[in-house]
DNA sequence: CGAAAATGAGAAAACGTTTGCGCATTTGAG
DNA sequence: CTCAAATGCGCAAACGTTTTCTCATTTTCG
């Protein structure tokens, strides 16, 4: 026996027409709730649609000149670490709207992107929503005079343009300040390379809550320098730290590690906070991480409202649009309620 | 000055046939190769069409009854760490075939299942793919019934459907016969769950080249019980393993740390081997991971064009198909060629 | 040179919806 | 009662392609 398509006749707005005794144009404006009739015909019209389970052909409707009930969301973030939860986010709130998304990944190859942008507008999405994994810098393509609304997520655009980022400054705020709120007194900040424009964002959140005694230190985004900076930082004389906060969650994987084996305790002796709350490394650290949730999904769930809004025509003011991010407390600083 | 979309007018074949002085039919064949007519005038509206701009409309084209272009990925794998490797290989396999996937993220919800699975079929999908993280369970939702091809990548399906799974059996031999080849006498088996149908086909394999020595230890799949086993092995008296087989990547660095911690060396004293290659888990391990990778990228290139090949009619025996895995080579057993 | 075959190209139908408009019929006001 | 307004519903066009059929013209062959 082979596999292959069943051809299943698909019910079309005809047939529901037929069997509620009314013509076609009845039949849709019933369905779309559109138009004048009697309530009873209505409601003859939309029972025999679900008796036949009849599912309108999106193709056909599309064509029709409205929407397609289908958006873009284009990204280089091959790896997913934030594309995903910004996907889920969208999914989530345009499920309910019947809208489905294209997901294209592109791999900083401006013709890959052409390609997949050019794809997607002859699909007739209904608007594009450009993702990335840093804020500070632009997809290798121009989305700026397309036919259809775009959006910016996580990811930089044009100045007339609508983006939706994390308010990485509050989020730094709030960690710097959990550790202070605990006692700490000496608190460091561990952080990438400062040409991430979110690098800096993040250190001087932090260097505007502790003030004169800010110590920076500038690395890479991976645990090695987390170490690093540990080796760094309890080789002089000097008071050590009690509060170490992270410039992502890796870096805080490094430091944590680093201290243990020095015979520090954390969060005993030193407290540790993370960025980016990612679930595997955050939990999987010894002890879990304390860490900032960039809330992804929110910001996704927003992204795909605004563009949907977009589309249906309303008026979106450009702009920055920053939403908070959120302390998610684990055992790596101290104060948590169980642990 | 507001964000909206320009309606900017599309270009029709309607403007090329105008433009080439022949036909919207004549247009239509000489663009899709199809039909009669002199070579010239085929060249000369595909000239008009490049000069123009033109772009068929996907609605237009799916509405008249053949393909749609686009094909649904299904997945309960909300972290994506399976999926999204498998979504780059379709998606690059199909970019070429002017194909666009919708991504839906079920979280093993059967009604959500159902509305993006119902959603796609009114958007007249080819083909839907089915994937997600556990090789020996089902989507929420039965597909078998569908009027578009489905295949099943690194996912369950029923005994007639067409299924794409990695040879964990072979990988986990290539594994062992690794170490073995390196000289390791005293390999040990450290893995997940033993309900997990994958953990007993690489336990199988494990045990079928180590013959009666095979010795298995069942986990959670965490670094902890990376951690734990190393304890379990290191507690008694008799000769220590001088090799572990890891299931995963995250059990292998729970392992790697462990021994560290010990002051047992690796990869000098032991060696140890992940599996699923892992990048983000993989290359962050001191010293990085040499691990079992599945090709998932590959498996997805290959469900991706069968299931395109059913969508074009081409029938498909059922079954299903093994792809190989590959051993990635670091540093974490000896033999790497770079140190 | 004449008839059959091959060739080049266009007209029109079809795909499944939505929607503007028109036409009866009913309702309401004076 | 009469006439205007409101109501209920259907006709047909439109969306942008592809495809079948037809027809005129050219080529081929005996």
């Amino acid at each position: 026996m082979e596999q292959q398509a069943k051809k299943v006749e698909r019910i079309r707005i005809y047939d529901v027409a037929l069997a509620a005794g009314v013509s076609v144009a009845t039949a849709s404006k019933a369905l779309n709730d559109t138009g004048r009739m009697t309530a009873e015909t209505r409601e003859r019209v939309k029972r025999a649609a679900v008796e036949l389970g009849f599912r309108p052909n999106a193709m056909a409707r599309g064509l029709q000149g409205k929407r397609s009930f289908t958006i873009g969301l284009l990204t280089n973030d091959t790896y997913g670490r934030f594309t995903l939860p910004l996907m889920a986010g969208i999914s989530e709130a345009l499920v309910d709207h019947g809208v489905s998304v294209f997901l294209c990944t592109i791999e900083d190859d401006p013709v890959l992107a052409k390609i997949h942008v050019d794809a997607m507008l002859d699909k007739q999405v209904d608007g594009i929503i450009a993702s990335g994994k840093r804020i500070d810098r632009r997809l290798p393509v121009d989305l700026s005079h397309l036919p259809v609304p775009v959006v910016y997520a996580f990811t930089d655009g044009p100045d007339d343009s609508v983006r939706f980022v994390s308010d990485d400054a509050q989020g730094s705020r709030e960690a710097v300040q959990w550790m202070a709120g605990l006692g700490r007194k000496r608190i460091v900040h561990v952080t990438g390379p400062a040409s991430f424009a979110s690098v800096k964002e993040r250190a001087d959140a932090y260097a505007g809550v502790v003030g004169a005694d800010a110590e920076i230190l500038h690395g890479k985004w991976s645990e090695a320098w987390g170490h690093d900076a540990v080796a760094q930082l309890w080789a002089g004389s000097g008071p050590h730290p009690d509060g170490i906060f992270c410039g992502n969650d890796q870096i805080a994987r490094g430091v944590v590690d680093a201290l243990r084996e020095r015979g520090v305790d954390v969060p005993r002796d030193v407290s540790v906070v993370g960025f980016d709350n990612w679930e595997i490394v955050a939990a999987a650290t010894r002890p879990p991480l304390t860490s900032v949730d960039m809330n992804l999904k929110t910001l996704g769930k927003e992204a795909g409202l605004t563009v949907l809004a977009m589309a249906e025509g309303k008026t979106v003011e450009p702009g920055i649009r920053k939403l908070p991010c959120q302390l998610v407390v684990r055992q790596s600083c101290g104060g948590a309620e169980a642990g």
